[in-house]
DNA sequence: ACATTAAGTGATT
DNA sequence: AATCACTTAATGT
């Protein structure tokens, strides 16, 4: 665990804030599908992703669900950052995409740092920013772009997070995911197959266009 | 062999 | 893009 940790972080933070991670976080391990938070959860600690992807979705009154996007190793999340600072309840669902495990920093800490090591605050403020893209990235594809383009960023992000280009879901799962209907994925699927850009099988689809 | 689940298709809104 | 109704294909028991 001490290996996967500065394998991934020794490079970004300084050695005193090394320390102090090693010696304050839990370690914590998610099998694919666990949900590490749900909505309306109140949030204690925030994550440092050590190995796997965790996928983040919003959910509606009527349990419809949209997936935001994902963070991987090397990532915190930034809702739970935000939700740190302002002492909220979660207002976002994290499952395990992939079997998972990261460290998770008690959330006074978390501040605290952000004075105490210009490091902290470096990765903190790249981190929101980074996601800043994303959310920005993902309002764009809802409002103006087609289905289409969705999906196939969709299954490319997905292929990237698992490091595969061989993704194993149903059509069924996906439009959960896109929130859309299956039938849709299905047509949209095919003519991605169509331009050559991925493989249909049943339960598989590979991803040839990355 | 039969039931169940995943995926494909045409028509309609 | 969503929904319906139906077909076909693959898989499980």
């Amino acid at each position: 665990m001490r290996e996967k940790f500065r394998n991934n972080y020794s490079y970004i933070f300084e050695k005193e804030l090394l320390q102090e991670i090693e010696s304050l976080a839990v370690y914590k391990e998610f099998k694919e599908n666990d949900i590490i938070i749900d909505i309306d959860h109140y949030i204690v600690s925030i994550p440092l992703v050590l190995d796997g992807a965790i996928k983040i979705m919003r959910q509606d009154e009527d349990g419809n669900e949209l997936i935001l996007y994902f963070i991987e190793r090397g990532d915190t999340c930034a809702m739970t950052l935000s939700c740190c600072m302002g002492q909220s309840k979660s207002k976002i669902r994290a499952v395990a995409e992939t079997d998972v495990s990261m460290l998770m920093i008690p959330k006074q800490k978390m501040k605290e740092w952000l004075t105490k090591y210009g490091t902290w605050q470096e990765y903190i403020l790249q981190s929101y920013h980074g996601r800043m893209h994303e959310f920005i990235e993902a309002l764009d594809t809802i409002a103006f772009l087609n289905m289409d383009m969705r999906l196939l960023k969709y299954l490319r992000d997905k292929a990237m997070v698992i490091g595969n280009d061989e993704i194993y879901t149903t059509h069924k799962e996906i439009a959960e995911d896109l929130h859309t209907s299956r039938v849709v994925i299905s047509r949209l699927l095919k003519g991605l197959e169509k331009d050559g850009k991925i493989k249909l099988n049943r339960n598989n689809i590979h991803v040839i266009d990355l």
